[in-house]
RNA sequence: GGGGCUGUAGCUCAGCCGGAUAGAGCGACGGUUUCCUAAACCGUAGGUCGUGGGUUCGAGUCCCGCCAGCCCCGCCA
């Protein structure tokens, strides 16, 4: 329907400026054009389309709303095309106008969707910086080394994931980063305590399985805080390992290794393709940060740290807010290596990204961060023009009782606890079902089912939910078969394909189409709706506006289900639903894959 | 002290550039299956949109004040 609401909105503005071309050519002198206002009809009663644009001009026109209203409606009737698309216009209320399209127009849409792969959704051309094509960068999940992923990555992973598949379905390329933390003082201590408990891992190559990197993490932090020789031990070796000394970047290789592979059972679970740039990547790049920001003369040094001060920032006592960028001992920090990225992402291959587009999908909390960080880049003439540097801030995961998630025993919880529970969960769901039911599966179904359950319901709760806000997680509801969840969506896709199996999906010729009922028409207007919200949620970056759709276009499929014979109907009916319900299918299944969910065909 | 986010039905949440009588889902109550997967569908009840002002023909939505919760604020990321 964009390509239509377009042709409609011209049609209108030219329809309202000859019935007002007073107003017309006032508002063109002011470099401006008259506003019909047309949206979708808030509700289903009012038609497709809505007109408000008679309103707000009843004050400077000096008449009433539906006396405007009238005339744009007298306008649109002398023209053909209009009235080729839409039964007359209907006046309704204080003077908004309400356009019903015809059942012809509906139906030459549903047609050209039927073969269509993309779905209406148009696809742009590349985009080109210093000739070469220019990425949109997206930077997401971005765990720590020698860490566990948990809860805390699942939103940032899940949301980039999503925006990710949104943009490169619209034609972008993308490049996928994941920003892991894979440098730092913590290193030292890691460093020091493998040297300890495994000297041989350092000569020997795969000697030792570091297992649980988390009880590592642990010990090493533990040894750390008690003992002071081996605090010592561990600052040397941050030192060593600065200086590129060969055992201790073996030793922090070996750590990244062991990592990269925790992290990438994760990634494989949820099917996520990410690219790995850590944060020592760009250690060559730090210096030239600095020397910049001192040519630019944004560099102040203050209490023996190189600051730049932020502009409408303020911290305590109304002083300028500063951003420390170069430590009091020479060292740098995370502000340094955030803009050595921002720099290297805006920047012409081959030293570059050459990127116009930069996201970060991080918690709220890192929003003032940003914020500075974004200045700064700014202010240094880093950002390109008509780049767009955009932070894509999240809530935090909470559990049940509205604080921060964690176990029983207080801990954070371990991505892969979680989503173990997810599908054990959904496999005792079915279970318990398939006995009911008389079912007899395979545990290769079982497994499979319960698997693409369990993880499409943890990637799905997370995504419905508006970005912005906490997010309450609670395995009941996310895995309940009801509402707004995964298994409702892709419920519907195994009823479609259950009809496929017995009914067949036969190809339909365009004009062999015949719809007759109401539960039709209102699931081929959800239907046509699609292009629409990929363009919006490409706008806004929030992936909630695709799972509500989603939901929505299920709730119309299950209605005309529920209410409609489909097989057992007479051509060309039969043919028609079945068209509208491969269309209803491949519409869920391109949705969902943009959330990053696989389908099912039986459940 | 400064800044950010949030506050909508009993619970969990939507609500697009300000538009008509504020919407879902869960839970509650009631109904639907000789028929394509009932993990579904239909109906009923449930609201001072935190609060007080302002702008506007029109405010859940924009502006200001206040209240509550969470988060951030110099050498961690």
């Amino acid at each position: 329907m964009l390509t239509l609401s377009k042709v409609l909105k011209l049609q209108i503005q030219n329809a309202l400026e000859s019935a007002f071309p007073e107003a017309a050519s006032a508002a063109r002198a002011a470099g401006k054009r008259l506003d019909p206002l047309i949206v979708p009809a808030s509700k289903p009663e009012f038609g497709d389309f809505q007109i408000n644009g008679a309103l707000p001009l009843a004050k400077p026109l000096k008449q009433s709303p539906r006396q405007i209203a009238t005339a744009i409606v007298e306008q649109l009737e002398t023209n053909a095309d209009f009235l080729n698309l839409c039964k007359p216009p209907v006046i309704a209320g204080p003077g908004f106008i309400n356009l019903i399209l015809k059942p012809s127009c509906l139906v030459n849409e549903i047609s050209s969707r039927l073969i269509d792969k993309r779905l209406g959704v148009p696809s742009i051309p590349p985009k080109k910086k210093n000739g070469e094509i220019s990425p949109v960068v997206i930077d997401f999940s971005s765990p720590n080394i020698a860490k566990e992923m948990h809860v805390g990555h699942l939103r940032s992973t899940i949301i980039g994931d999503s925006l990710a598949r949104v943009f490169e379905f619209r034609g972008y390329e993308v490049l996928r980063l994941n920003h892991v933390g894979d440098w730092g003082t913590q290193f030292g201590m890691l460093i020091t305590h493998l040297k300890e408990v495994a000297p041989e891992a350092l000569s020997t190559p795969n000697a030792i399985d570091l297992g649980d990197l988390v009880a590592f993490y642990r010990q090493a932090k533990q040894r750390f805080d008690e003992d002071n020789s081996f605090q010592l031990a561990s600052r040397e070796e941050v030192v060593k390992l600065q200086s590129e000394d060969p055992i201790a970047l073996k030793a922090w290789k070996l750590l990244c290794d062991q990592s990269r592979r925790e992290f990438q059972k994760i990634y494989d679970r949820l099917n996520i393709d990410l690219t790995e740039r850590g944060e020592s990547f760009y250690n060559p790049f730090l210096r030239q940060v600095i020397e910049d920001l001192k040519v630019k003369k944004l560099l102040v040094l203050d209490d023996g740290a190189q600051c730049v001060f932020l502009e409408g920032m303020t911290g305590k006592e109304g002083k300028p807010l500063p951003m420390i960028v170069k430590k009091s001992d020479g060292g740098f920090n995370y502000a340094t290596t955030d803009l050595a990225a921002i720099r290297y992402r805006f920047d012409a291959s081959p030293k570059g990204d050459n990127a116009l587009r930069l996201i970060y999908v991080t918690d709220a909390g890192q929003a003032n961060h940003f914020a500075g960080v974004f200045q700064i880049a700014e202010r240094a003439n880093w950002v390109p023009n008509h780049a767009r540097l955009e932070h894509v801030p999240f809530g935090l995961v909470q559990g049940e009782d509205g604080k921060k998630l964690k176990t029983r025993s207080g801990e954070t919880v371990r991505l892969r606890d979680l989503l173990d529970e997810a599908i054990e969960r959904a496999e005792s769901d079915l279970r318990l079902r398939l006995k009911e039911e008389g079912r007899l599966e395979s545990e290769d179904f079982i497994e499979h089912v319960s698997k693409t359950v369990g993880i499409a319901a943890v990637k799905y709760a997370d995504l419905s939910q508006h970005r912005l806000t906490n997010y309450q997680f609670s395995f009941d509801r996310m895995l309940s078969l009801q509402g707004n969840t995964a298994p409702y969506l892709l419920y519907a896709l195994v009823r479609i394909a259950g009809l496929a199996r017995k009914g067949g999906m036969i190809d339909i010729a365009p004009d062999e189409l015949q719809f007759n009922e109401p539960q039709e028409w209102s699931l081929i207007r959800e239907l046509l709706k699609f292009d629409e919200v990929i363009v919006e949620v490409e706008e806004e970056l929030l992936p909630n506006r695709l799972c509500t759709y989603l939901f929505e276009l299920s709730q119309s499929f299950n209605r005309f289900y529920d209410q409609i014979p489909i097989l057992k109907t007479d051509e060309p009916y039969r043919k028609s639903r079945l068209a509208l319900c491969r269309l209803t299918a491949d519409t869920l299944k391109t949705g969902m894959t943009l959330l990053g969910i696989p389908t099912l065909e039986r459940m």
